[in-house]
DNA sequence: GACTATGAGCTA
DNA sequence: AGCTCATAGTCC
């Protein structure tokens, strides 16, 4: 009989942590469930079983597990292999890979909570200023938590004041554990039965006499029943009797009314019957069948599609047909994208089979998302989803669709695991012997390199729906302009033509500026002083609407100066300009005309985003001014003129794919134009038209980019010539991060040599007060992954076997782009 | 990641 | 001395 499990714990440690179990849980328990663990002194941890075996630990002793959570895995092996794969391949530890793939709900933790001890009375005198507070605290509520405790004393350590207490026996203490994850019950009225009968309703109506409302609710109650033949929910009699609470409460005491209630999703699709999807044009159709030819030979297949070429009903049809198979699909897009657009689309033709997922979603919206894949349920057949939908229990995948498959979004930067939605995806398809079809009007050079190496199957789509003609795109040099003193702010003579004539006909106007706020820096016309921002070596940005400068990298923020922090002078002067500025240019320049702007201030809280979708589609907004966010495959059928503010800041972003995303943002945000009849215009302002890249996004030449791109990435040995991992270091003190960088830089370049760039300070060297330095490696294609991984982990072991570097933080990041 | 033991620096 | 705060090490 197996006597012990390894578990996988959401802490970033390499090991897996070994329980042992006993007769009867080893009879219950299976790879994929969860157990409830004790974790140290006193915490207890939910860990996911993936191993049961026989062989006890010899170092150490093995804990008993806590509890088994679940009464069937939650996770399925498939998982567990893909996990594996994320962990090794973006080199993570499982754990990292666990807290980003689970639901939060699923992952329980304990929590202390402090409670008074009745059995002794405490003279209160004998407790000391804050003890006392918090004793008191316990005479008003039962029991504090940790954090409560924390915000009565405002401090932070409060473990000794708890620790004093408990000597005192004036307190306990216990560990809780709960279950995060609770359905929704919605709760619902009926008729008592003692009134089944006319004749008991009669006397009941009569007895009610004097209590109108009451009377009222109970009437009303029966004529919803009677019109929906469905019970009837509290809040609907509540709305419809116009009743307050207490009315209704009043009838359940009196036992005249009945309370149950019901277990609902809390995602719930109210759509009508399904529509039929819609009939493909010639080329579409052309390029369905290529697809369907390439899957015979190709897993994965990559769909070059200019803008509003009608990808999206070709993934219907190729979805309607792994339906029929009775295989899942799951639809990855950006989360930007994920708006009612094209959720709508979706619904409209398939019905509650879609599920969406998405980080604006509660944790318990999500597990019943998870429990719905899980269980193949009819409401999830196909998934709609965001990056972390890869990590859904999927156990019959027959499709993954990657839509905008070259959005940078797909990577994940910041928490570990960094992994990429599209290759890990691919990945996932391959386990599931399933097949991935690419998306985008503006591929990633690393995918149409693939789809040009045959590794990936590829098709075509140069027509746009309906024939609709490519935009009109127009160059305008502005430094010519700015001699000729024809700009007004940041608008040239051209582009101020183009908007009035756009706008006295009717048609809406996009504008974008990729960079938020009113203008990144201040600096005093005086001594030539600008403000930083303490924590982060970056200018503080002004953001007028709350007349503030804020720093984007922490957060920080302050009231904008009225004179220099340094010499007192009053002239300060704006360099630079963001989209608060253009928004405020815009209406002076067009004062009768409805602006709005589209960025990360504007779009915070659950529906920013979509009120303002909303409103430009009813055309209740004139001109739109946004950053990167309008680029999401959006549709706007009105939008005719799309202006780009400035195309340098981009082109001279310090990266070496900031040609290939400049390209590709000028070219999607162009798409935006004219997406009916009447050809679109789109005017890009420039102080360089002779730029190539910009020669390029005028004349819609990927090829062109394509190639001259490739050329630069092997002339520098970039991806996706060479692949690259990216080492992070970081402390708080500068010298330590620079030894120690150079310390690992050295150890590195002996095993790769000259592939090894840097230590570099980043062009932010420090972010929340911590000193940041890069090292990057460059690997050749014919140098095996595996065994540079090997190499690298090597290195950070004898690494941080250096006590001076230990406090030294090292992140590792695979495909850093 | 979060707790706990340990040591440095400050106040009375 | 007695306290708070920061740091290093451990968790099965």
């Amino acid at each position: 009989m197996p006597n012990f499990i390894d578990v996988i714990i959401p802490i970033p440690l390499q090991k897996l942590f070994t329980y042992s179990i006993t007769v009867s849980e080893a009879d219950f328990l299976k790879i994929g469930m969860r157990v409830a663990v004790p974790f140290g002194k006193s915490k207890i941890y939910t860990g996911i079983v993936y191993k049961i075996h026989n062989t006890p630990p010899n170092a150490y002793e093995a804990k008993q597990i806590h509890q088994i959570l679940d009464d069937s895995p939650i996770v399925n092996e498939i998982q567990l292999q893909l996990w594996n794969w994320i962990a090794n391949y973006y080199m993570c530890t499982l754990g990292d890979v666990m807290r980003a793939a689970l639901p939060s709900a699923y992952t329980l933790e304990s929590e202390t909570i402090v409670i008074k001890n009745n059995k002794k009375t405490i003279d209160e005198s004998k407790l000391l200023d804050d003890e006392f507070l918090i004793y008191e605290a316990l005479h008003h509520q039962s029991s504090l938590k940790i954090h409560d405790i924390s915000n009565i004393l405002d401090k932070k350590n409060v473990l000794p004041v708890i620790k004093r207490l408990l000597e005192k026996e004036a307190i306990s203490v216990e560990e809780e554990v709960y279950e995060k994850y609770k359905p929704k019950l919605v709760r619902y009225v009926k008729l008592n039965t003692n009134y089944a009968s006319e004749n008991q309703l009669k006397n009941l109506l009569e007895d009610l006499g004097r209590a109108n409302k009451q009377k009222e609710v109970v009437l009303t109650l029966f004529s919803i029943s009677a019109k929906t033949k469905k019970p009837v929910k509290v809040s609907d009699l509540s709305n419809e009797s116009d009743a307050s609470s207490t009315i209704i409460k009043t009838l359940i005491d009196k036992c005249i009314l009945e309370e149950y209630y019901i277990q609902t999703d809390r995602v719930q699709y109210l759509g009508d019957d399904n529509e039929d999807s819609k009939h493909l044009n010639e080329y579409q159709k052309t390029a369905l069948k290529d697809i369907k030819e390439s899957f015979k030979s190709q897993n994965i297949t990559l769909i070059h599609g200019v803008t509003s070429s009608g990808k999206t009903e070709i993934y219907v049809k190729l979805i309607e047909e792994v339906l029929n198979r009775k295989k899942q699909v799951l639809y990855l897009l950006p989360e930007i994208a994920l708006t009612t657009q094209l959720v709508s689309r979706l619904q409209d033709y398939f019905g509650e089979k879609v599920a969406v997922f998405h980080s604006k979603y509660s944790s318990h919206e999500r597990v019943e998302v998870w429990n719905n894949v899980l269980n193949n349920s009819g409401r999830a057949q196909i998934v709609l989803g965001a990056r972390s939908s890869i990590f859904l229990p999927f156990h019959n995948l027959g499709l993954i669709i990657v839509d905008e498959e070259h959005e940078q979004s797909f990577k994940q930067f910041d928490p570990a695991p960094r992994y990429h939605a599209r290759d890990t995806a691919i990945v996932l398809a391959s386990m599931h012997k399933a097949k991935t079809l690419l998306g985008s009007a503006t591929p990633s050079l690393e995918s149409y390199y693939n789809a040009k190496q045959n590794k990936y199957g590829f098709v075509e789509l140069t027509h746009r729906f309906n024939d609709v003609l490519m935009p009109d795109i127009e160059l305008v040099d502005i430094k010519d302009k700015l001699k000729r003193k024809r700009m007004k702010g940041h608008f040239s003579d051209r582009l101020i033509d183009e908007m009035n004539e756009t706008l006295k006909e009717g048609h809406q106007i996009i504008l974008f500026q990729n960079r938020r706020g009113f203008s990144p820096i201040i600096e005093c016309h005086t001594c030539g002083h600008s403000p930083q921002c303490p924590n982060c070596d970056v200018s503080l940005t002004y953001h007028q609407y709350r007349n503030q400068l804020r720093c984007h990298y922490c957060g920080y923020n302050m009231a904008m100066l009225q004179d220099c922090l340094a010499c007192g002078s009053q002239d300060l002067d704006n360099k630079g300009f963001g989209t608060e500025q253009i928004e405020e240019e815009v209406k002076v320049l067009f004062p009768d005309y409805k602006v709005a702007r589209m960025d990360l201030d504007t779009t915070r809280g659950k529906y920013g985003y979509e009120k303002i979708i909303t409103a430009l589609e009813q055309q209740e907004i004139d001109i739109l001014v946004g950053t990167q966010m309008l680029t999401k495959g959006l549709d706007f059928r009105n939008v005719k003129l799309v202006g780009i503010m400035n195309a340098d800041n981009m082109l001279n972003f310090p990266d070496f794919r900031a040609h290939e995303r400049s390209f590709q943002l000028m070219v999607q945000v162009s798409g935006r134009a004219g997406r009916t009849k009447e050809r679109g215009k789109v005017l890009i302002q420039t102080y360089n038209p002779h730029h190539n890249i910009l020669q390029q996004v005028s004349t819609n030449n990927y090829i062109d980019m394509f190639n001259e791109q490739m050329n630069d990435r092997y002339n520098y040995k970039y991806p996706p010539v060479f692949k690259q991992i990216k080492i992070s270091l970081k402390h708080k003190d500068y010298n330590r991060v620079e030894t120690a960088s150079i310390w690992f830089a050295k150890s590195l370049r002996q095993v790769f040599h000259n592939n090894v760039l840097g230590p570099e300070s980043p062009p932010i060297a420090r972010i929340r007060n911590q000193f940041h330095k890069n090292i990057l490696i460059k690997i050749p294609k014919q140098q095996s992954l595996s065994k540079t991984k090997e190499a690298i982990i090597k290195i950070n072991n004898s690494f941080q076997s250096i006590k001076d570097f230990r406090s030294v933080k090292v992140i590792l990041n695979v495909d850093n782009f």
